[in-house]
DNA sequence: GCTCAATACTTGACTCATCAGCTATCTTCC
DNA sequence: GGAAGATAGCTGATGAGTCAAGTATTGAGC
């Protein structure tokens, strides 16, 4: 009965395994960082973004496309950080409509303080379930996956 | 400067990928899954948990375990499919704090024919990248992520 | 057989992110 | 140099999920 239900197909099983993993990985360590750090995961990864930036800062619209947000949710999460001090807008002088993210000397001490635990727990959740290869090959994998310049046209039914 | 910022430690790139990895893929298949079939990528897992069950019916708190939600946030997700018809409330005989979640046959149909495309779209999504070998290394590490029963003292800094 | 802790579930208040729709600015082309 | 369309960003309404606190039921210990 269930042929179309059965999973033969071999992208759904790790599909399946990649939603668990990430809930599994997420709620455990987004806990963690809002306990220690008052922080989420999407703010500390755009603090560690900007801090990567040249001159630490960085236009919105890239900052989305980065942490894969919508250029909404990142307004909304640059006006948390901003109100913490962490983040400054900058205009930008050859295009007025741009407003970049500029980390600030405070939130570089945020993020370090905060990478402090985090890294480390971060690790240990790897570390624990994976040797070094594992952890590289999983590590390569993902970033096939993530990489959004492959197969724009990825929808058979809807495209 | 940045010896703590530096992405020196392994597990910390496999993190970020799968973050990039997951929202990269999640918001592409969310998008088509609600526009087609108007479900949720957990609706969809919560039905398809369901048919897999014996009888067709899960305890709330297994089906949370099981997609990695809280309880509460089951009760919103099932009221949900309940209005729609596609899962029923049915008491437990034996113990009366317990509310099974049981797949309709409405629920059933509606379950095939969104798999009908989204299976496809999952695969197409994976095959595009992967070949056999390495979709099924990476499922079967990812399983191995969400296994929640590993390490659950995985917080150095704060277990 | 009563009390007390644990378990299953629901609800209200809240957070985070989305979409649709808006303004402002830039670019192109006539 | 003015109009039309594209791009950057913001805002109101909404949705999906969280936590904290509540009820109801069960089971264990005395």
């Amino acid at each position: 009965m269930s042929q179309v239900l059965s999973e033969q197909v071999r992208g759904v099983r790790a599909f399946a395994a990649l939603l668990k993993a990430h809930a599994s990985v997420t709620s455990r360590l987004n806990a963690l960082l809002a306990a220690e750090h008052g922080l989420t995961i999407n703010d500390y990864e755009v603090l560690l973004r900007l801090s990567h930036a040249p001159e630490r800062k960085l236009r919105r619209v890239d900052l989305a496309d980065q942490v894969v947000l919508t250029a909404s949710g990142i307004t909304r999460l640059l006006d948390g950080l901003e109100s913490c001090g962490f983040v400054e807008r900058a205009p930008c002088g050859a295009d007025r409509r741009v407003v970049y993210a500029v980390l600030t000397d405070a939130g570089l001490e945020k993020l370090k303080e905060a990478a402090s635990t985090h890294v480390p727990q971060v690790d240990a959740l790897f570390a624990e379930r994976f040797d070094e290869d594992e952890i590289a090959t999983a590590a390569a994998l993902l970033e096939r996956l993530g990489d959004r310049s492959r197969g724009e046209n990825c929808a058979p039914g809807g495209d």
